[in-house]
DNA sequence: CTGTTAGCGCCTTCAC
DNA sequence: GTGAAGGCGCTAACAG
């Protein structure tokens, strides 16, 4: 009952045989559920078990062939962001649902290190990847250089590699926030954006789009910026600067949202009224948007859903016997669109 | 170059060697680093290893002994929560500069499940695990249960459990940011917290009372709600509805400060103005809290850096030959106090 | 420098 | 219902 303590190296079955008095196949089959073992063995097993402090050795386990690793590796692009932190939570919940764990790795949107983390995760036997795509190249995500183990990708797709894919419903959810501004009298819509998730920046900017040109209107090249590298502060000064500055901005993301709220604070601050100011779309949520000195409408998600779903996917194709081919999927989770309202 | 695409079971050393003319242990030792092997073997090895698609079995490798695992358990209450997403991501990066990964599961604060994680790391042979206690029973933490797997606490300690501890300066930061509400004229200050962080909590709250009586105040038990359950809307609502309300409220983490700026902007809407609103210390910092009706001060810190602490008080105790023995370490990490300013 | 042998901990296969 | 043999993929230890 106490274990081994810090001595030495832990038992293993052969020891637990020893001591309960029977071969190490007894052993071996009661741990895995007892069947054609007599139960007064069975006990003695367990007893010797308990005593010796004994557990099983995964990895001698997973070695025999046919054996599942029981491991997931996931690689995203940013732990402390919570959109991913949920993603990552998602995958981790319907993982446990089935007992495995996942092997979790963040490449800070490094491809390199994404290869990485990849060629890791193979050599550990992973029975699938969970991928939030860097970006840049991915040879190393080719059919064939995973061997069979398949792969879901997330949040982003990669052109020309056939694979599962979850996804938010970004242009759907851009072309309704975008909706809702025209439908409140707004004709001047600034557009604001990051660069660096192409992807999805340039699905919402289709949404975007869309939204405007059903009304007759086209975009304003002098209102769209969809190229910020990282606070998106300086676009926001140039928007409220002009000469006719737009009566309300679509925001891609909740980054670009905080960072324009930020600066209509500042604004309010040295005197401005929230009238002048523009009434805002974030796609993404955020807390207290609902406290906030100009109207804000948020396209809302559940990032931990979509890792539900992506893990969904990925376990869709570990079937029993033999690997479940079939055509690659694409799900597009719905967004759903509200103007901030007290939640509670 | 191709690798053996979907077909069959992954290659193995035998096959390598036998493809480049060699002994599997002239390919391990290329592999390995190529110490002592002919310059010419080597490259016929690495090129059966390209040709092949080869990928050396780490389960396989890990089972010979004195070979580590390259892995750490990291079990953690809530990872949606962005507070633990960066304490994660703080482990992860230090892991991942030993060439580590971290295998992770969510207890959401389930002691039963943390039990089950820990079971389930050590049957992987972890080097090492990261917790955030879930709370409740620790005997499946106990020296000897563990074998001589090195355990690093975070943010919470375990009475009775001599292991090393990473904490934040919570009683200093709640002490200094009470002080700052003292110094501000402020004498009638609630107190809001949650009753699931016990430990925590009571250290926050050790702060606060110690802040209040080196002013001669003692805390007022009709301004002290230490019990919230989930939601902390009824305690404010209560706190606000006084007869005599605080013109101040500590609040011991942001989702509790949250609940609080929600029902403070409700009652603004309903007509209630600024002025009779209590401002606000927020242990925990949120965003846009500069943007907040009622002046806010932070307890700031960085759950990312506590994780990067953590992992190196774990990977300080990996010693190369022997485990390293030594007295258990607590670190407390420093928090910044600051009123919420615009940060851009 | 290179190869052979042996065995890590477990479980499938086959005998009893 | 139980045990003995053998091998999963890899690499120390020991030849050569």
């Amino acid at each position: 009952m106490v274990g081994v303590g810090s001595q030495g190296k832990p038992p293993t079955v052969k020891e637990v045989a020893r001591h309960a008095g029977v071969s190490p196949m007894t052993v071996s089959r009661t741990l895995a559920g007892g069947a054609n073992v007599r139960p007064d063995l069975q006990e003695r097993v367990l007893a010797a078990v308990h005593e010796l402090g004994y557990r099983r050795n995964e990895n001698a386990r997973i070695l025999r062939p046919g054996q599942a690793s029981g491991l997931i590796g996931v690689a995203i692009t940013n732990l402390g962001n919570p959109y991913y932190g949920n993603f990552a939570l998602g995958v981790e919940e319907v993982a446990a649902e089935t007992g495995r764990r996942i092997v979790l790795g963040n490449t800070g949107g490094d491809p390199a290190r994404e290869r990485q983390l990849v060629a890791d995760f193979l050599g550990r036997q992973v029975e699938g990847l969970v991928l939030v795509p860097a970006g840049g190249p991915s040879d190393h995500l080719q059919p064939g250089r995973l061997g069979d183990v398949p792969l879901v990708l997330a949040s982003r797709r990669i052109y020309g590699l056939d694979v599962d894919v979850v996804l938010l419903d970004d242009v759907g959810g851009a072309y309704r926030g975008t909706l809702a501004l025209l439908d409140a009298g707004h004709t001047r819509i600034g557009y604001l954006g990051y660069v660096s998730s192409a992807f999805t920046g340039a699905r919402r900017y289709e949404g975007y789009v869309r939204a405007l040109e059903e009304r007759g209107l086209h975009p304003d090249p002098a209102l769209v910026f969809r190229e910020q590298e990282d606070a998106a502060g300086g676009a926001i000064r140039r928007l409220l600067d002009l000469d006719e500055p737009p009566t309300a901005i679509f925001s891609a993301n909740n980054r670009n949202s905080i960072d324009a709220l930020r600066e209509i604070g500042r604004r309010l601050r040295s005197g401005a009224t929230p009238q002048e100011m523009p009434a805002l779309v974030s796609f993404d949520d955020f807390e207290l948007a609902e406290l906030m000195p100009v109207p804000v409408t948020i396209v809302d998600h559940d990032p931990r859903q979509l890792g539900r779903e992506a893990a969904r996917l990925l376990l869709s194709r570990l079937g029993a016997d033999a690997r479940q081919r079939g055509p690659a999927r694409m799900v597009e989770m719905p967004v759903r669109v509200a103007p901030a309202v007290p939640s509670a």
